[in-house]
DNA sequence: CGTTACCTGAAA
DNA sequence: TTTCAGGTAACG
């Protein structure tokens, strides 16, 4: 569930925590072993016991936690991992499936409710940033690279910005949000975004990220930050599980439907059908 | 390209 | 009982 923003937060808050620290000691639970870290719990054991962390940084919606042999320890949270940082004498989490005992007394915790969440070791981090997209908020994606990865396609225009080898960071909250500020209907077709509404589809998707930042992601459900406490951006979204809802912007009745597989909310006034272009100059 | 599977629990 | 869930990989 953790998108770029959910992600960065906990990088930030983990960061000074983390770095420099060394591990001491490595737990998985029997049955989560195998689908977290794809190895047995000794491999893992003989990769990260006695190394020290050496950086922690953050790609799309990895985190990357470098070690002091040059490998990477890399962790997705997909839809209900939390990396914790906890005293060690701190009782278990709830789901609580792995730790690292670290050399000043903590630990680095993992709960994970659906076990999708991954820990990957990696002697080179290009093999898990190569397969990515660039992010949105970096100054360097430019509006005439956004407008390349849209383009000529049929596929939805939300399923574009889903899709992490074109551009990465974006899950399904904040890419409706960007759709709903930029006015575009999440299922036309990506190729037929107008220049007009790309620019400012380029532009939401950057802003809403940054926004969610500030507000150190969203807690619908199951995201917290490092130290465990839930974020503020779910109070600020504009569409998302909103359904049934009126628009902020016209009073419109926010709709949901499915648009690549995923709950998709969006505002039918607000988002009108891409078709002939009038009111915004599309 | 869309759909299905992975896993567990909450809500409809 | 069924559906759905901030994600992605493996299908056809």
């Amino acid at each position: 569930m953790p998108e770029l923003p959910e992600v960065e937060t906990i990088r930030r808050d983990l960061e000074p925590l983390v770095v420099g620290r060394r591990v001491v000691a490595v737990e998985v639970d029997a049955g989560t072993i195998q689908l977290l870290a794809a190895a047995p719990v000794e491999v893992l054991r003989a990769n990260l016991v006695g190394r020290t962390f050496t950086s922690m940084g953050r790609r799309g919606k990895y985190i990357l936690l470098g070690l002091d042999d040059g490998r990477t320890l890399v962790v997705h949270l997909r839809m209900t991992g939390r990396l914790l940082w906890r005293d060690s004498s701190a009782p278990p989490e709830t789901y609580e499936r792995a730790k690292m005992v670290l050399d000043d007394g903590h630990d680095l915790r993992w709960s994970d409710l659906r076990k999708f969440g991954t820990w990957r070791m990696v002697d080179n981090v290009s093999e898990i940033t190569s397969k990515l997209g660039p992010e949105p908020i970096d100054a360097a994606f430019t509006l005439a690279q956004f407008r390349g990865a849209l383009a000529g396609r049929a596929a939805p225009v939300k399923a574009v910005l889903l899709d992490q080898r074109r551009m990465s960071g974006l899950g399904n909250i904040y890419v409706d949000e960007a759709l709903f500020e930029a006015g575009v209907r999440p299922d036309t077709p990506a190729g037929l975004v107008s220049p007009a509404a790309a620019k400012r589809l380029w532009a939401a998707a950057r802003a809403v990220l940054e926004r969610g930042i500030q507000n150190r992601g969203a807690s619908f459900k199951d995201y917290v930050d490092g130290q465990g406490n839930p974020g503020q951006h779910h109070m600020y979204v504009q569409v998302f599980r909103r359904e049934g809802k009126p628009c902020y912007v016209c009073g419109s009745t926010i709709e949901k439907t499915v648009v690549g597989g995923r709950g998709t909310h969006y505002c039918p006034k607000c988002q009108p059908k891409a078709r002939r272009r009038a009111a915004r100059g599309d």
